[in-house]
DNA sequence: GAGTGGTCTAGACCACCTT
DNA sequence: AGGTGGTCTAGACCACTCA
């Protein structure tokens, strides 16, 4: 891991008379990552480092540190320090290409770990999503994925084993998508998304790396056979940083 | 306005021993919030009334605070107090219904302020989105929507000014759809959407009156007619909490 | 004018990562 | 073992809102 240049010769603050410090300190990072001179993956100095060379006290250089963090523009690794974000990779709802696929044509090196799979009897929300009684057993699928070895997101997948009898006993860490599709014949053709901020709080913080509370964002995706079955119904918790959504369509009445 | 009720009685603490103060605080409030004891638009009581209830210091609960606005519970009015969020609207880009229609189907009052109309001068990137050479005039347009009188989105709309004419002249407090239809003819066929989480920060923070760095959602849209020229092309910045994304669509190859 | 959140300081101790 | 961020305290002054 390379580490930062003096961070002494930060562009100047010109004239940022105006505003609290936290934001002129907030300025002069970002201009120094939107200048190329901090490069992704490269670690920020020290809080104490920032605090004995500006003079100002920790409080005030986590917040503008938080600042950044929310913009996507740095992230933390517990304990360890500030890292100037990798790009976000894009993510196109209306394209049934699985997340191994779109993150590869993107040029970077996606990664699956299955963290749980089980049979749990549906819940009253789960027996309603896939038209059965409460209780029927379903295939829980837990898994963290990542991009260039950073953890950015969780996802907890639901499938009908009716379905996709034995689904469990393959490895998960592969893609789904193409499961469902050599092992069983599906072909999705319709998917409901539902996409929306949220923050990542308590174990879903833990298995990113992220510090509870930050923000986040989480896609609940439906999939939807030729036959308006339920293929698979997931929930993915996203690092905020990591993702972009692109769609471009038609319009309906 | 509402005030909270005594929150000497939130829920207790129960087995909550794990863990920094401020997550146990988070979650007396967060409770409150989710049991229904306090209601939309309520205001919680102060920062010092917290301090001088819980012992806890007040940069603590500032934290918990915080930690609540990212989750989307709370939002804060500028140095007057912290409130309880009211429910997000629901966004379908797969339909062309502007603002004022989808708001207003959700039961929610919507309300729009223009905040700037000029002829600007087409900077290299517009001109590339409208096929146009650079420096020629494009409308910019500016405005501030509010949701039961709440602002919750500013966006900085471009129309070339050769497909509607005098566009500038039209109040644009309505709906620019309507506009376009009525008065043009415009028909869009075709939308071109990303959607990405952002910070609010300066002058956008401010007009909508959060705190800088608060995070955000960043909707960038370009709208075709089925000509496939470029009817609008804008860029909304939304709270966090007011917005929520829901698209159906049929898949792609 | 009283009260609110916004900003800032200067300490402290801890759990954990890194070497 | 030394350094890092994570958490917490106890103050302070300010700009602003609200009644």
């Amino acid at each position: 891991m390379r580490s930062a240049p003096d961070m002494l010769d930060l562009p100047r603050l010109a004239d940022d008379a105006e505003g609290p410090q936290y934001l002129a300190l907030r300025d002069r990072i970002a201009r120094s990552i939107e200048l190329g001179r901090l490069k992704p993956e490269t670690r920020l100095p020290s809080e104490r480092q920032f605090q004995t060379e500006t003079g100002i006290a920790r409080g005030t250089i986590r917040e503008a540190l938080s600042q950044l963090e929310s913009e996507g523009l740095i992230y933390r690794r517990d304990r360890s320090g500030w890292y100037v974000s990798p790009p976000a990779v894009t993510y196109d709802p209306t394209r049934w290409a699985g997340f191994m696929t779109y993150v590869g044509e993107q040029g970077r090196v996606p990664g699956t770990e299955t963290l749980d799979k089980r049979v749990v009897p549906a819940s009253s929300a789960m027996a309603d999503v896939f038209r059965m009684v409460p209780g029927a057993p379903l295939f829980y699928i837990e898994r963290r994925r990542t991009i260039d070895g950073r953890p950015v997101l969780m996802e907890r997948i639901v499938v009908d084993p009716a379905l996709a009898p034995d689904l469990l006993t393959h490895s998960l860490d592969a893609s789904l998508t193409e499961i469902l599709k050599v092992h069983y014949g599906f072909s999705v053709s319709r998917n409901r998304m539902d996409i929306r901020p949220c923050a990542l709080i308590r174990e879903t913080a833990e298995r990113l790396g992220v510090k509870s509370g930050t923000p986040g964002i989480k896609v609940t995706r439906t999939s939807f056979d030729d036959r308006g079955r339920v293929v698979e119904y997931d929930r993915e918790y996203w690092r905020h940083d990591a993702i972009r959504i692109h769609v471009d369509l038609s319009v309906r009445a």
